[in-house]
DNA sequence: CAGGGTCATTTGGTGTTCCAACTTTGCATG
DNA sequence: CATGCAAAGTTGGAACACCAAATGACCCTG
């Protein structure tokens, strides 16, 4: 990309594009230091510390003697929500709700920013945005509802089908199209009073509140979707961790 | 520590510990490269390879043409909570809060872990914990409740005054005594309404619910202490990031 | 064919050197 | 005394060299 960056973080870049698009599959060994020297025209220095900041990120990994492989689990962008789950303390409950038939209904359509998203997604106030409603559903009962909007930029060329159910192609495979890579996300959360279509949509008994989350992803520092998340305050709890779960 | 590791390694070891203890307290600057070959007698290789690992774990930064300093907030583990802030949405206020007059009281005491904690911490339900009990204040008006538990084995032979005002060591100072390093942050957070105790000391309205967040720290997979924090929930988010703030 | 030894290759640690860009300090000049 | 400029010091990028430990492939021998 940017030609000014340092040589080591380009060849960062151009390796790890290799391993985001499947170039370079998890277990494929990445060339040897002396490889990269002779492939890129650098020195050695720079070889071996583009090879150290990919291991540092946790994509690839190294074995003395052997050489450089891409990791298995590629690891993406991590804000590890453990996702939501049921019930309130003291709950001995496993984390993992399985054997839940979970199904998400959704709907895009055309919308103008407005300030609120405009500002979230740093674009003009008239900007226009690919808006899209979700419901999911666990076991039949509404569980949590959402709102994402994207810059019509990142929509544009790719088929809106205004109603269907999980079949749409995912925010990363569409940004990933576009050469982009979701860097950060940030969630922000609170808890307020529910709305009344709220309240309808998800069966809210009076009196509970909702935990509001708000969702931007971020790519090489702009953001690139945002989204409004709301769940029964009464049913769920968030559960984030500063890496992999030790519980697992 | 241990003297098999590679020698950067151990200087990292050596600027930690002084950070951790205080002898280099947030803003003090590192020994450059020059003094630190000088000082340990390696060579400068070594010595920026010790700077760049605590650069990259936050707790130091380098600046261009001046020098390293230790960072402001020492940054612990990386679960990037970045700190509560007021008022709900739209809220263009940037996200320091600063100039605000933060205090904090507390209170330890000797306590039974009982069944909830023990299962959080791991431990026996019968074992002791210590328990101490925390409430911030910003401007001097209640902010946030919180309750901290440490298995007393952490605890045992550090002095625990049973009042004051933060001087208390920190959680990170005390384990890193005992060769422990805290390498997860987990963090539940749901939303329910207020006991009466809590009311009363958070002064909230009626009708106002409260966040209501479980934090267990985690050293080598097991739990270290975990805590209960309590926040209004009319006044306060709580903003996580997979990473850095982008916006900052 | 099985076993063992040799050798090229790779990673990771370490030292040295050079350079560009930037900050800080202090001195000299007006 | 104030201002400006030059020199010294610092970070970050980059190249090159050497070494130890580990690996893997190859070949030779029994």
């Amino acid at each position: 990309m940017a030609s000014s960056d340092p040589i080591y973080l380009r060849i960062v870049e151009d390796i790890r594009r290799q391993i985001n698009d499947g170039t370079l599959p998890p277990g494929a060994p990445i060339p040897s230091r002396a490889q990269l020297t002779r492939k890129y025209g650098i020195g050695e220095t720079a070889a071996r510390h583009a090879l150290r900041v990919l291991a540092g990120e946790g994509l690839i990994f190294g074995l003395v003697g052997s050489g450089h492989y891409v990791s298995e689990k590629p690891e993406r962008t991590a804000l590890h929500r453990l996702r939501f789950h049921d019930s309130h303390p003291p709950f001995a409950a496993d984390l993992p709700p399985q054997g839940r038939r979970a199904t998400c209904d959704w709907r895009s359509e055309n919308a103008q920013a407005g300030p609120d998203i405009a500002m979230r997604l740093r674009i003009d106030d008239q900007a226009r945005v690919t808006r899209t409603r979700y419901i999911f559903r666990t076991d039949g009962s509404p569980a949590q509802l959402a709102v994402s909007y994207e810059p019509t930029e990142f929509t544009d060329g790719h088929q809106i089908p205004s109603e269907g159910t999980d079949n749409r192609k995912s925010l990363m495979a569409r940004l990933s199209a576009l050469g982009l890579k979701v860097t950060d996300i940030v969630e922000s959360v609170y808890t307020r009073v529910p709305k009344p279509a709220e309240r309808d949509a998800l069966e809210l008994p009076s009196g509970v509140h909702v935990l509001h989350i708000e969702r931007t992803h971020w790519a090489a520092d702009r953001p690139v979707e945002t989204s409004d998340i709301v769940v029964p305050g009464d049913r769920f709890r968030l559960v984030y961790a500063s890496s992999t779960p030790p519980t697992a």
